[in-house]
DNA sequence: GATGAATGAGTGTTCATTCAT
DNA sequence: AATGAATGAACACTCATTCAT
């Protein structure tokens, strides 16, 4: 009892969190089986199950990384940035699509391959669509404040419906995950966050200004 | 029952193809099992596996259709409407997103649920993958073609680059149907299409006035 | 009904035979599927079905074919040949050997492969237990008896027992179709016969020649 | 059951094996299911396969124990007896019989089954082909390596081909499998070596005799 | 706490046989 | 008599999970 601290017990499940991790996004989530977890893991089948119920639970707690994630930078999102008015929505885009592609905690291919797979799994699995829905509102929400921010300083089309453009940009992002997992390297992220970023944000100044 | 022929295979072909698009959409590729789709065509094993060589195949033969039918899709957005002028964008990506959701062939709510399957399936299934990169490549040349030519008349930024701009396009729509799939009747569809064609249509126009 | 004659069916049951004999020669009794057969035969399985009531009475009736043809030889090499006297053991296991390889009802190589079949077969199938004990037992009956015939004349070791050196003469028959079967033309089929005859004959020639 | 070991592990091999060379022997190596060893073996599915990949591989592991178990034998008999000289062929026929009979791995009964199966099935199994035939060539050699020996002894006619007599040797082992598998204990095993022996070895004393 | 051999329900698939036409 | 689409029991095999050690 004394021997094992909880380091140790949080270590073991980021150890199994991350081999699992890798499998799914190698194998995908029903193809991978447990024994590839136990062999990536280095670990035996009763050490695996003493962390985590089962395959699903594992998938879960997988979910819930990646939600936390996102909700951590949704938050972020949602604060005035340091000029003191809240992000632009290309801003705002840019800035979803970089924190994703920069975290470490596995590469950049594995997470585009395991973001179309969560999605598509969330569809059956009751434990995911909870997560993934909260998720999904909480991005939509932040979104569509941004845009609607955007439309009261005058910078987007005051007729375009500010939650319908949180949803593009959601999907945008969602989108691009499915295009780099099937592509890989053909598309070039950079170039499609500037040139989603500036359909979004150049928009209106001119609007503005047309009429007049 | 001798004698039969064509038009009853083709039935017979269609009817499996459904029950398996009906057990897809509901369990999952891979939750679904072969048993659930002899019971949903109400046909034995043996008929099933006389019409299509195992589970990959049918699972290959709804991709393929699915495919086929955007082809067929893009081939006719690449066509100039009846005023003569090549489709904007916008109209673009609303008459994909229509043309998806009006066929009859299953219900929308199907065709949600699997697109997204479908895309995350084709990252580990060389088949699959080769048909939906294909479908991919088609779509972002025709929709990166619409933005040259709008941008040809004046009507799009010049400055985007048409591909991304086409990309955009693409993942607005699968991000839409992974919406949809999770989120069900809480998306708008027209009033996400309209926004999403305003957005990339009223742009330039915009624009050119405005350096002056 | 006139339609039909009598060599019209003995004719189809011939044929469904021959593609069954070809099916098994080639894949084995197990590992021949009805499928094969009915293709081989260019026949639906209803025209087959109704000639024979299953794939175990079509293999019932190539044993009895086979064995019917060793029974019938057997009936030969019991009369005495054209010098008045019964066939020596080696001039029986000769005649043997090259009324099998000579039929023309199927190949040799189609043969050599199915008897080790058909006697492996034998050991759990019944109905071709019975026909095949039948034709061992007639085959050691006749051999026995030229043996013993040899010995009167004073061309067989009196010592030897006349029923197994009929087992040994029949050993010698199926062990040749089974290296013929696994080796192919490495046998030289003629040199065995001629090496096997001489050993059973060659011996009394001597004897023959010692008293004086 | 963790750290169980090397015996442990080859007892279990040796459990399955065995349980699955009783199946085989009782149905034959295609309908003997892998449920009837599963409980033949008293084991679950899942335990068997860890020990063995599927059918095929149990079938040639039993396959190559037989093998090399013939090889072992044909290894002794090609060494010199207690007298100094190379074994007669009509010894060396005797020792494959007896050794083969003797072993106690399985019962007499269960091994005069597994011989034609063996013998029938490698026509068609790759596996199985090439380890019989090596089997079977090893077997050719030593009895030839015993006629020719003989020969020079003057205890054999020099005028047979010593490779035929091999064959016959060997042929006259497959046919007493053969035949007993078939008729059971009407068979008389040991008469039928000693007729064998004496026709194999009495042969050329008598030759010996005649020239004079 | 950790092990890993063992479990067994469930999977995709095959194929001898039937029977409406 | 002949067809061939259809049947469905049976098969080989997989893999998430358990539990004696």
């Amino acid at each position: 009892m004394p021997k094992v601290t909880e380091e140790h017990t949080e270590a073991r499940r980021r150890q199994i969190l991350s081999a699992a991790l890798t499998c799914f996004a190698r194998e995908g989530f029903h193809r991978a089986t447990m024994q590839d977890i136990f062999r990536e893991a280095e670990l035996s089948p009763g050490a695996v199950y003493s962390y985590f119920k089962g395959k699903d639970e594992l998938i879960a707690a997988i979910a819930a990384e990646v939600v936390r994630f996102a909700l951590g930078l949704f938050e972020t999102l949602s604060r005035p940035g340091p000029e003191g008015r809240l992000h632009t929505p290309g801003e705002g885009f840019a800035m979803l699509v970089r924190a994703f592609r920069d975290i470490d905690l596995s590469t950049w291919a594995h997470r585009t391959r395991l973001g179309p797979q969560l999605l598509a799994e969330a569809q059956r699995n009751p434990a995911l669509r909870g997560r993934v829905r909260e998720g999904l509102g909480r991005g939509v929400g932040i979104f569509a404040e941004l845009a609607r921010a955007a439309q009261e300083r005058g910078e987007l089309d005051p007729q375009l419906d500010p939650e319908h453009v949180a949803r593009l940009m959601l999907a945008g992002f969602h989108g691009l995950l499915i295009q780099v997992s099937l592509l890989g390297d053909v598309v070039d992220v950079d170039a499609y966050v500037k040139t989603v970023a500036a359909l979004l944000d150049s928009r209106a100044a001119t609007r503005q200004t047309t009429p007049a």
